[in-house]
DNA sequence: CGTGTTCTTGATGCCTTTCAAAAAGGGTGG
DNA sequence: CCACCCTTTTTGAAAGGCATCAAGAACACG
């Protein structure tokens, strides 16, 4: 749950907003967004943001670090939906069900910005521009689920880890948080299962199959690919020039 | 392609909007829609009304009839990502991408409503609440294709087919569209299979063994399900109440 | 009634799961 | 700094679910 006592880091401040995938934001619309926003929180590695089955909960974009979207099944299997990463919106569906069917949960340390959704019409009524971008969000939320589905029911396993890693990778470059050609990567064996379709087993073997061609190395928390060409081929993974996004 | 010389049907006089399920729009929404709205069109089944790629596409509500979102990879694998009944809205992220990232194609005539999407913003500009309801149809729509990943990623063919046999009849009865326990249903077995992400011949298989359980009938465009009950059980499908929904 | 589509069914093989257990890694307290 | 414990990764062996190949049957349509 989130932690009331760190600072509040302003929206005119924000230095996620500098990168150039983000779409600048006018003044107005940042001191409104600022205003908006009611905390910046920390939570800590592995806690639910979001729990399922949770009602009136709040907004939030991911200010740092990792988290993902899940389904759990009444007998305990857990579908991973997708991964989140920084700029990320969290919440809106707790807006059309009055209680949330999925659950989000931590894989980093990470910082919120916490937005109260009573105040979400409002913004809808006085700032048709980020209406659109919330609505943007949730196309694109979408897009992802779409292409993680179509991962699942058409890939191999190796085509789909290779898709996911180049995929996590290449959303990780935009943020600049990559370093040559690795990065920060939290999630264990079990999350890359969860959200593969796979056991743990075949993900293990999967996984072990790529570092033994060379192509990637795991370990301690990191990821480096070294062949992302090869990579993104096995994976039928198509690069696409990057769209400028909103943030709210 | 749409066929322009049907007659225009007015969202004042719409008979699906008379549905419980869908809320109840006050008379100058009604109005805006209606003048939002271009086109009343036919499109026989078989045909692609978004075509993967396309840019400038249009909007749509589907007014009547059964269609399908789907992706396909460079050798020619299909995902279905879900299916579209009446009152679902297509083409939202084209306001998204510039190229449309997958496919919508009919699997029987039907109907649309077509918008422009460059007043798409203006309706986000005038009338907040529409707004709204846009981004409530999309949030939506991405909660079925997770419900879609988790079963292609969790369930057996058995729990899948079963899963999407007893949504896809419980959609059609909201709207009014079956009759006893049964209701059109023009899917191909090769539509199931490219939906759930099985092999055309195990999806049969799979359907098989429910037929001879009894559990359903599934014969010439018709589905039968004689025990929703047994059926939810197994595929873990939690019947929920019903959402009051947006219609555009 | 002929032809193309869709559905069925049999046979075979392998990709993936399951079961089991050891090895490696990380964190904590003495 | 090491012992201890829990989590995560790795590997082996065996079984099985699902894919693939092939071909006949049933169905839909002009």
């Amino acid at each position: 749950m989130p932690n009331h006592s760190d600072r509040f880091v302003k929206c005119t401040d924000c230095k996620l907003r500098k990168l150039p995938i983000f779409r600048p934001f006018t003044d107005g619309e940042l001191v409104y967004v600022e205003d908006f926003k009611a905390q910046h929180t920390y939570v800590p590695a592995g806690r639910d943001i979001v729990l399922p089955g949770a009602t009136d909960t709040q907004l939030f974009t991911l200010f740092s670090g990792w988290a993902f979207r899940y389904k759990i099944m009444s007998d305990g299997r857990r579908q991973i939906l997708n991964f989140l990463l920084p700029g990320d919106f969290i919440g809106l569906q707790s807006s059309v069900f009055e209680a949330m069917d999925h659950g989000v949960e931590t894989l980093s340390d990470v910082e919120l910005c916490v937005f109260p959704r009573a105040k979400l019409f409002e913004l809808f009524q006085n700032w048709p521009a980020l209406a659109f971008d919330v609505t943007w969000l949730a196309s694109h939320e979408e897009s992802l689920v779409d292409e993680q589905l179509t991962s699942v029911g058409q890939r191999s396993a190796l085509e789909r880890v290779s898709y996911l890693l180049i995929h996590l990778f290449r959303r990780k470059e935009l943020l600049r948080e990559t370093r040559d050609k690795s990065c920060d990567f939290p999630l264990t064996q079990q999350h890359l299962a969860d959200s593969l379709g796979l056991s743990l087993v075949h993900a293990n073997r999967t996984i072990r199959k790529l570092v033994t061609r060379k192509l990637i190395t795991l370990a301690r928390r990191r990821l480096t690919i070294h062949d992302p060409d090869e990579l993104a081929r096995i994976a039928d993974y198509r690069d696409t020039t990057p769209v400028v996004r909103p943030i709210i």
